[in-house]
DNA sequence: AAAGCGGGGAA
DNA sequence: TTCCCAGCTTT
């Protein structure tokens, strides 16, 4: 974008009295938060991963925690990667831990542990994009870069009357431009920040404050009574609706008082975290129906169990495959878990671990199953076998198990788990210690 | 350019 | 409840 262009579109006075109204008000207003007590080159990277797609309040807790135990660049990249995605449990999008830790070691051998004031160098850290290398440089080091996250494009796009759709890459190329030239000589640190605290704290998605606003004189999006209807930004899919069969394995013998879990692939979806075993549920069968309403995990009874015969059979499958022998008993509950792109509706089934373990799981292996491998009283006859389902389906998944493990409450402090099976695991345990089992004992 | 990747807060 | 939010990596 060359000046002359720059200036036709948004003028100097414009932009002069944005920036000066912005930064006034902030220095003014700005919130005392943890990362803002720092000039910490590492507290402000850690505060700014964080933040991608979590909000501050969300932050915070996990914010103190993480710098506590990992105080610097070293102590993190010399940590077991178990602990920092213990670390970051319930904060979601685990990669941003992994890459997190990754970058550390990188600084570690290519920096002698000092992360650098160099534009380059910051910006090719793993887990660190345009808008995070800005937030860093600008933050920790006062250099003049922009930093655009989607508060700055929002309150970018309603000043200046932007209305090109934010969702597209091209967009947000355009908006660092301009906002490359709104920072004031020397203010980048403070100015990067009022920007992103107005449309956190002001020019807020929906309702903006407009009437408490510094700028509302000259905003463009306001003058134009189009406040409402910017940033534009063009729809996301919405999620794909997936039911999937989960068995709480109820432990004997050695395993009693214990539950089954196991750990997710390296690669992809919750990577490397811990889960309660689960399959996709057949298609064909009423288990593939949603529940009508709901999210969160719930008492059994709101979604329809789907039908008993035909999952436990498939539950018992699918436990043989992975090498365990159990017996799948009654419906639990029917817990949904929303991610951006996917919808889980996971039907739990309380199951009893068998007491004759090897020989039948062995023999149940064989992928294509032999009906002959059925438990006693279980497969419909005349059905048609059904594959055992490999631990993920999809594109590059081995179609292995991964590790699975027997734990009590106690040990679920070893594990990191999404959210979904910390409520699971959480509520099975608290019904279990107030015996509150009454008459839902497995067939 | 599009898809994959979690979770929580506001309306 | 439903809707909305959102940066980086990989494909």
């Amino acid at each position: 974008m060359t000046d002359t262009k720059l200036e036709e579109r948004w003028p100097r006075e414009d932009r002069e009295f944005f920036s000066a109204g912005l930064l006034d008000w902030y220095l003014a207003h700005k919130r005392d938060l943890p990362w803002r007590r720092t000039r910490d080159p590492y507290r402000i990277w850690v505060s700014e991963i964080m933040l991608q797609q979590t909000r501050v309040d969300t932050v915070i807790p996990y914010f103190l925690r993480f710098v506590e135990r990992f105080p610097d660049v070293t102590a993190l990249a010399d940590a077991p990667e178990e602990d920092v995605l213990k670390c970051w449990e319930g904060l979601g999008y685990y990669s941003r831990a992994r890459n997190l830790q990754q970058a550390a070691k990188d600084v570690k051998e290519r920096y002698g542990g000092v992360i650098p004031n160099d534009v380059e160098a910051v910006a090719g850290l793993k887990g660190v994009g345009p808008y995070t290398a800005g937030a860093i440089l600008s933050i920790a080091f006062g250099r003049p870069e922009p930093a655009v996250d989607g508060n700055v494009m929002r309150v970018l796009s309603r000043f200046f009357l932007i209305d090109d759709d934010v969702a597209k890459p091209k967009t947000r190329i355009l908006m660092e431009g301009l906002a490359r030239e709104l920072i004031p000589e020397g203010e980048a640190r403070e100015f990067n920040q009022a920007l992103m605290e107005h449309g956190a704290m002001t020019c807020t998605p929906k309702s903006p404050r407009c009437l408490v606003c510094p700028v509302m004189e000259r905003c463009a999006g306001r003058l134009a009574g189009r406040e409402n209807e910017l940033p534009v930004k063009s729809k996301a899919k919405p999620p794909r609706p997936e039911t999937r069969l989960a068995a709480l394995v109820e432990g004997r013998g050695a395993h009693a008082g214990k539950v089954l879990i196991r750990q997710r692939p390296a690669q992809g979806l919750l990577a490397r975290m811990w889960e309660l075993p689960h399959w996709p549920a057949p298609e064909e069968s009423g288990a593939s129906e949603r529940p009508r309403t709901g999210t969160g995990t719930r008492r059994s009874g709101l979604p329809a169990a789907p039908p008993e015969e035909a999952v436990r059979d498939r539950l018992r499958r699918s436990l043989a495959g992975a090498g365990i022998a159990a017996r799948p008993g009654k419906h639990w509950m029917a817990a949904e878990h929303t991610f951006s792109h996917l919808q889980w509706t996971l039907q739990v089934y309380l199951c009893r671990e068998e007491e004759l373990p090897l020989p039948m799981a062995a023999e149940a292996r064989v992928p294509y199953g032999a009906a002959g491998a059925a438990a006693p009283g279980e497969a419909p006859a005349g059905e048609a076998p059904e594959p055992v389902l490999p631990f993920e389906a999809g594109p590059g998944s081995s179609g292995d198990s991964g590790p699975h493990r027997w734990i009590g409450r106690e040990e679920m402090a070893g594990y990191a788990f999404p959210n979904v099976f910390l409520k699971l695991l959480n509520a099975y345990f608290d019904q279990r210690e107030q015996g509150e089992t009454r008459g839902q004992e497995p067939e």
